[in-house]
DNA sequence: ACCGATATGTTATAATGTAACAGGCGCTGG
DNA sequence: CCAGCGCCTGTTACATTATAACATATCGGT
């Protein structure tokens, strides 16, 4: 998955996201509460990361009773259930564009725009495994953050 | 450079961190002050990431006059002079094996033991400079944190 | 209906990071 | 010399991000 054009039809991804996170749920017995699932939707309103801070602002709007563990608990839940992930250059999360499947999780990250980009991409992984055994130590989980510009910002000029 | 060995010489890193950035600032022209030295030496004092709020504790048992921006600023002067790194997961600081020489930077973490070891690897720089080019993406910077086993705790079974 | 486990509400506080302004120190040019 | 400028530091206040701890509620199975 890399950068959604401009102009895709977001709506889809938001409905595609949602089924997944459903039915991911529904075969690990976990429970997609209102509040997991409104927050999951937020999560996916954009193709940017997004503070749990302002998630629990729009909370608060809609009429939700709303502290920060209310957002913290809810996106603990996702991570968890790896329907979110988190972007810790950012201190921000963002929909995981490939639930279900185990995955490290490696992002571009345009500092323009402010999209991220899922890559999924296994010579990365590989690299970092095989340098990672070099040196003898075994890997647990990896954090891949790269900061850059993403197509459109290119092409819109955005590095000039 | 990958994980010192328990019983190294640390003396000898320390004195070699604070060479490097001694002649690292002197041909950049920038100022080593003595607050600014004394922080990148407790950054130096092991081979694990160091919190802001630790060093200010240290600094202020020290007698020096501590503010959190104090610290903040002696960091970010290290940072921009690729004296130390920050390791976004743990929101702390780890001295740079490879002053001068620039780099990406791509940490090793032990989960057990919290070292972290820089790895210097140019099939991971690639192998993301190769996605990205691929996803149309630019790249500026890149941040890779690996947790995992180092192999001392690897050998002393902390793994199990 | 009851129980245990899980989920949520609520209050308070911890941990991390910045803004903004005042003052000082050292260099440089007149 | 000393005036002016740039950089560094001191200080206060505050913003942002995250968690602890405990009370209450809800769900699902028996």
């Amino acid at each position: 998955m890399s950068f959604p054009v401009p102009q895709h039809d977001h709506g889809a991804c938001i409905r595609g996201a949602m089924d997944a996170a459903e039915s991911a749920c529904r075969m690990q017995g976990a429970r997609l509460t209102p509040i997991r699932r409104r927050v999951l939707e937020l999560v996916w309103e954009n193709h940017q990361p997004v503070g749990a801070y302002a998630l629990l602002e729009t909370l608060a709007k809609e009429g939700w009773s709303a502290a920060p563990p209310t957002v913290y608990r809810a996106l603990d839940f996702l991570l968890r259930h790896g329907l979110v992930h988190r972007i810790a250059l950012q201190n921000a999360f963002v929909g995981c564009s490939h639930p279900g499947e185990p995955h490290a999780g490696a992002f571009l990250l345009c500092s323009h725009c402010g999209a991220a980009a899922e890559l999924a991409d296994l010579s990365v992984d590989r690299a970092i495994a095989e340098a990672a055994a070099r040196n003898g130590f075994s890997v647990t989980r990896q954090t891949i953050e790269v900061e850059g510009l993403c197509p459109a910002c290119r092409a819109g000029g955005a590095g000039r």
